[in-house]
DNA sequence: ATTAAATGAAACCAAATGGTTTCGTAATTA
DNA sequence: TAATTACGAAACCATTTGGTTTCATTTAAT
């Protein structure tokens, strides 16, 4: 059932800005490689390369039409990605709080509100 | 107030597996660099830049403690990767809906037994 | 006072990345 | 049929990335 995991993952996919903005651009309508990369200064060839970045990804997927390559979104692989970021929710959550109380306590000294546990852990390997 | 956006981003410092794995390890506890290489196989400077990457782009923060270095997640900046994502969501919520659609129409008896909830549902662990 | 431990900086390297230009080949249009 | 359009493949290039080893420095332990 699980993908071979090619060579490029979601997390990577994303990391490019270039690819964000194809993302975008693609959640508003199916488009031709030709019209895509008339959003874009860089080369039809470059963006053609980014749009094979993400259909690997699973993130987009394309349909011959003729003589064009049509490109549209497919969100599904994000689902990994959210459900990754919301493993630390909790934790943001935590530290919410903690900064709430720390700007309560006020105070520029902020080294004082480490109490000396802070120095005395115990981790070894 | 903000920060300078320096050379990495959110977007990118999630993007190599071995920073992923570094996030959930301290998620944990805080921990010292040698400790945390512990981990890894790769040298400890290796696992050193990857974590000054990753305070670059503000998921963890370090403190000085005596001669060892300690790291702490700091989840924060996962808000702009989890807000990216829910721009999405309603593209994947309607994939979603199609596909019930999809499966309430067919009369094929091979879904019957997933309640609609199941397609529905919203949430995981 | 030595010695050992913890770490970052630096120099280095191979591979991946993001871009270019050129060229070949279908498909469309004139 | 001939010209044009849409596109990918390939070769190439500079920079970034992810890793290494070596070295210097600060702090702790004997």
């Amino acid at each position: 059932m699980s993908e071979p995991a090619s060579k490029h993952d979601v997390f990577q996919a994303i990391a490019d800005p270039t690819r964000r903005r194809l993302l975008h651009l693609l959640s508003d309508q199916e488009m031709s490689v030709t019209i895509i990369s008339g959003h874009f200064t860089m080369s039809r060839t470059a963006v053609s390369k980014h749009l094979r970045v993400l259909a690997e990804a699973g993130l987009v997927k394309d349909q011959k039409v003729g003589r064009e390559t049509r490109y549209r979104l497919d969100p599904e692989p994000l689902l990994e990605l959210k459900k990754w970021v919301s493993y630390y929710e909790r934790f943001w959550e935590n530290k919410l709080s903690s900064l709430k109380r720390f700007v309560e306590s006020d105070d520029s000294d902020v080294m004082d509100s480490f109490p000396p546990l802070t120095v005395v852990d115990r981790n070894e390997k």
